[in-house]
DNA sequence: TATTGTTATACTCTATAACTATA
DNA sequence: TATAGTTATAGAGTATAACAATA
């Protein structure tokens, strides 16, 4: 039998304490998840409007509102699009890169704490298999490069 | 190096990946992700207000809204206990659980479609580590039994 | 007309502070 | 006093519906 019932439960609540991790360093960085999602999804790029609620998986209104906050904040800047005006694009401010930077290191600081008791052999192939589901199910790159695992170089 | 780059990128998309999944479940069952997390405690057991408000990882306040509202849909029951009125118990009605299984089990096997494609040793191997980081991290038993993965039985 | 965004509205979630009741 | 919960308040997130501007 293919059925591993353990692996439901496994993927639920792992899911569950990495967003509590993610969201605990969000607050020490004066930031909510949302707000952090998008920031680092802008990380290494603008990006318009429109893909970002594919990214992010939100409806416009609530994108809208979201970009409103940020950018009340300095962190993030609205820039338009002379060839198509109804288009807008969204990137990072400096400070808002700093801290973009920041968040980022300190997420992945972290997480690498939480599987380091793990043998590295045991890690690569859990890395190997979550990519695996990942790219099956076309997840965009909301957190780190949009390149492979593979490129451990 | 023990370094493992890729791992913070694997862990923090496939938990919003599996959020996103438990998100849209919810909504056909018409509830929120934090009422179905609640409900999915409280399926095998009733709970205190105290223990879940450690388990759910919320503050007092949030819990009793959160309770409050699908009380009063009918899902959730207060009980108050004799030996210290000042404690509540919660427990699921009748209904509530049946609301709950149903989303248990579509969880379940919709999390079981995601990596159906893996080769049953590697989603062995996968759940194990995932085990192995959950009982470091003691999880609470926020979905699924509190009993271990090996019991495949 | 279709597309891009924003505004209006409503609800849930969640934190902090202040309060009530019980121990 | 200390603990268990609730109420008050405020802000963020997010959905739907209605609107404005551009293509």
């Amino acid at each position: 039998m293919p059925e591993n019932p353990g692996i439901a439960a496994a993927l639920v609540r792992l899911s569950f304490l990495v967003q509590r991790h993610y969201a605990q360093i969000c607050a020490q960085h004066d930031l909510s998840p949302a707000q952090a999602e998008l920031m680092c999804v802008l990380k290494d790029q603008a990006r318009g409007l429109t893909e970002l609620t594919r990214m992010l998986g939100v409806e416009r209104p609530g994108l809208s509102g979201l970009v409103a906050r940020i950018e009340r904040r300095g962190l993030v800047r609205r820039e338009t699009n002379p060839l198509d005006r109804r288009a807008v694009t969204v990137a990072l401010t400096g400070r808002g890169k700093e801290i973009t930077d920041d968040f980022y290191a300190e997420v992945s600081g972290r997480l690498r704490q939480l599987v380091a008791h793990l043998p590295a052999d045991q890690q690569e192939q859990f890395t190997t298999t979550a990519f695996g589901i990942l790219l099956a199910e076309e997840v965009p790159p909301i957190f780190g490069d949009a390149e492979e695992p593979g490129t451990t170089s």
